[in-house]
DNA sequence: CCCATATTTCCGGCATATTGGAAATATGGA
DNA sequence: TCCATATTTCCAATATGCCGGAAATATGGG
């Protein structure tokens, strides 16, 4: 990931409405939730939850499908990993020693569930 | 930490010369960097990213010390990491199977160095 | 075809962000 | 004290972002 992506997938959530939705949507995983469904949840009016989610969109944050009179939106997992990946690279090759406290936070979110983060052994 | 402090911290990210200049930071490490050597690497106006640092500096990103007549700026690692789980756990929470990805991505950036991860066979 | 539901698009006003020039502040050295 | 360096603050213009009302589009059912 290049930094001027990475810069708009940050933009992009980087506004309260908009980081709600997503992690919403990362709660939900890939079956994803139509956009009434979180204007409801979220409380937002449906035009401004629209114009969010066209800015998590072409972040490529998320994906959407349209199922009957619903669209469906869904968490991009694979963007979410390389957002992540692209901050934590910058750490680990400037000062790799200085990243233990990141090594904590990833241990401490592999403990919600001993499935979330399997194969790190082999690092 | 809150959802109010991770979208303050990733609105400051999502611009890509503050990016550019956390990016930076964190190479550097603890020992930091004047803004001058910063705006020269960078090739950015003073004012300008004296503006961009405050940016930062408020989101709690980045700290500052004194030294002589520079100003010498760090990356905070601790916001980072706090960012980082943050963002995390919503995945953990919700579906653990899908973080998949990202237990790859991090163990893909363990692998820039031994050190970086250190105590991940623990979780 | 007509209607209800679901979502988006259009539009205007308002608020905030970004930028660079110029001036102000702070520090250290002669 | 005077000066050079380092950085910030002030200011104004411009640009961009955000919001909600109203209308438009799309789908499915009767």
């Amino acid at each position: 990931m290049e930094q001027k992506a990475a810069a708009t997938s940050l933009s992009a959530l980087g506004h309260e409405g908009r980081l709600a939705i997503f992690r919403l949507l990362v709660k939900a995983g890939p079956v994803g939730i139509a956009a009434g469904e979180i204007a409801r949840r979220l409380e937002v009016i449906p035009n401004t939850l629209s114009a969010n989610l066209n800015v998590l969109s072409h972040a490529r944050l998320i994906t959407s499908r349209r199922d009957g009179r619903s669209i469906i939106y869904s968490a991009d997992y694979a963007a979410m990993s390389g957002l992540l990946g692209f901050l934590m690279e910058d750490c680990c090759n400037g000062a790799p020693e200085i990243c233990a406290p990141l090594g904590e936070i990833v241990a401490k979110a592999a403990d919600c569930d001993g499935t979330c983060l399997t194969g790190l052994e082999t690092a």
